[in-house]
RNA sequence: GCCCUGGUAGUAUAGUCCGGUUAGUAUACGGGCCUGUCGAGCCCGGGACCCGGGUUCAAAUCCCGGCCAGGGCGCCA
């Protein structure tokens, strides 16, 4: 017979001065030990915080005493004890603990520091991701991921999106591009998905509105602090709207989740040292060639036509801080799925959402004619053939659509201040780290 | 993939230019003292020059190659 675990009363966050006297019992991580002699102070740290355990050699018995001499960092324990308020203690209450049981314990030294004492370059930490993650720090921007997520999930119900989930392996590119990771599938190859793309917008066909959170792989050489090969992207597609309508649903999505996170994770963010500002509707919307003479304006030549290439994006960045649109850009830089403008054939009805210099988006009006799709896609040296399976849609009522994909990690970058991606993906995947 | 910079105890660093003491410091760890710590303090202890080759009387230090890391570029979200 397995003995049943210690019952919690009370999380290390609701020892507070309101239920002074109280006896609780606590479960969690020794964060940090102080031992004077005499008395032993422990940090207990759970899920929800940290509080003050004082030990008083006078309280406990010599045997008890005698198990804890070796307590240390990271150890589990069980402390039963009561709550006193206490000037004294920086918190002002503490509990007095009154039995306490280690219930599991770590090694030592430990491999990382979990108070921060003593700084860990990223790459050590990521080696010790799940100690590095008990971190309060580390640990605040992954509940803000999840405020994020629930928020984009509460927003896109409201109107009325349809959550999918399109496959991960595919047999061919949907847009050419990225470089894709390749698998074994039975006797035959296939691909990891770099995107949901034409699943969406063949599912505007039945559901109107989807909207797809998952992960996916771009096979990249990048070597940047904002290109992994496994990344999480917020995307959708809706029928009866062109690329106006779905900046709207997408600037009002990044408003309503600062509204969420502002509310909802308040100490993380002071965990975190970031004053998050709710942004101001609508978000400035800058054409290419607007964007094109703005550069010339810094001397900074571009050709038409051409991307932005990182310095350009830097120069727009300094002068453009928060979020902004960049739109139409040309048609000859962006995928073979884009809806080319009817006056102008040359520009598209595309857009970036852009925060200072990073892409966080990308979407646009999407071609709905079966004709003009087939066009492009040779234009853009794609083979028609592999693409039988999608262009069968079109023929079956293809509505005007619009979507777009937005970067799940580097908005969370943007709401917690982190200068690389790695620092906000639990596990990070890149050329050069496949563990753990 | 290309370019720049770096690799010293568990962790983070000094020393490297200009080759030559016992490779310094902080923190963590072990031992001791300590009844109000909260970056606790004080004393003691053990612990390191990425790998391979070369130059030299002598290499952490200089040279070459490799591997790894940080950043930048390209590509992209």
């Amino acid at each position: 017979m397995r003995r049943s675990p210690p019952r919690r009363s009370h999380y290390a966050i609701e020892v507070r001065p309101e239920i002074d006297n109280s006896r609780v019992s606590l479960l969690g991580w020794v964060h940090e030990v102080r031992d004077l002699g005499g008395i032993k102070f422990i940090l207990l740290r759970d899920v929800s915080g940290i509080c003050q355990v004082t030990i008083k050699k006078e309280n406990l018995p010599t045997e008890t005493l005698q198990r804890l001499e070796d307590l240390g960092a990271e150890d589990v324990v069980h402390v039963e004890g009561t709550v006193k308020n206490q000037p004294k203690a920086r918190l002002g209450v503490e509990v007095v603990g009154e039995k306490i049981e280690i219930l599991s314990r770590a090694s030592r030294p430990l491999p990382y520091d979990v108070t921060g004492k003593v700084p860990a370059g990223l790459d050590t930490r990521l080696d010790y991701r799940v100690l590095d993650l008990r971190n309060p720090e580390n640990n605040a921007i992954f509940k803000i991921a999840d405020t994020v997520l629930a928020a984009a999930r509460e927003f896109f119900r409201m109107n009325n999106f349809i959550e999918v989930r399109t496959p991960r392996i595919i047999a061919t590119a949907t847009e050419g591009g990225a470089a894709l990771f390749e698998v074994k599938y039975f006797d035959s190859k296939a691909y990891l998905a770099q995107s949901p793309q034409l699943y969406k917008e063949e599912l505007v066909t039945v559901f109107e509105r989807v909207f797809e959170i998952g992960p996916f792989f771009r096979a990249e050489e990048s070597h940047t602090r904002r290109h992994v090969s496994e990344f999480t992207s917020i995307d959708i597609e809706a029928a009866f709207l062109d690329l106006y309508g779905v900046m709207e649903i997408l600037e009002k999505l990044i408003v309503h989740i600062h509204k969420r996170v502002v509310e909802e994770r308040k100490k993380e963010l002071e965990i975190l040292n970031v004053d998050l500002n709710i942004p101001e509707l609508p978000f400035p919307r800058y054409a290419y060639d607007d964007m094109l003479k703005e550069l010339e304006n810094y001397g900074m030549e571009l050709a038409w036509g051409e991307d932005f290439g990182t310095e350009h994006l830097r120069i727009l960045g300094e002068k453009h801080r928060g979020y902004y649109f960049i739109t139409h850009f040309p048609t000859k830089s962006k995928p073979f799925y884009i809806q080319p403008c009817e006056d102008n054939p040359e520009i598209s009805e595309s857009f970036d959402l852009m925060y200072s210099w990073l892409e966080l988006a990308s979407g646009g009006t999407r071609i709905s004619d079966r004709k003009l799709l087939e066009k492009r896609l040779l234009e853009q040296g794609l083979n028609v053939k592999y693409f039988e399976h999608h262009l069968k849609v079109y023929d079956y009522g293809m509505p005007i659509h619009a979507g777009w994909g937005l970067g799940f990690e580097r908005l969370l970058m943007v709401l917690t201040n982190k200068n690389n991606i790695r620092e906000v993906i639990l596990f990070p995947r890149d050329k050069f780290r496949l563990v753990p």
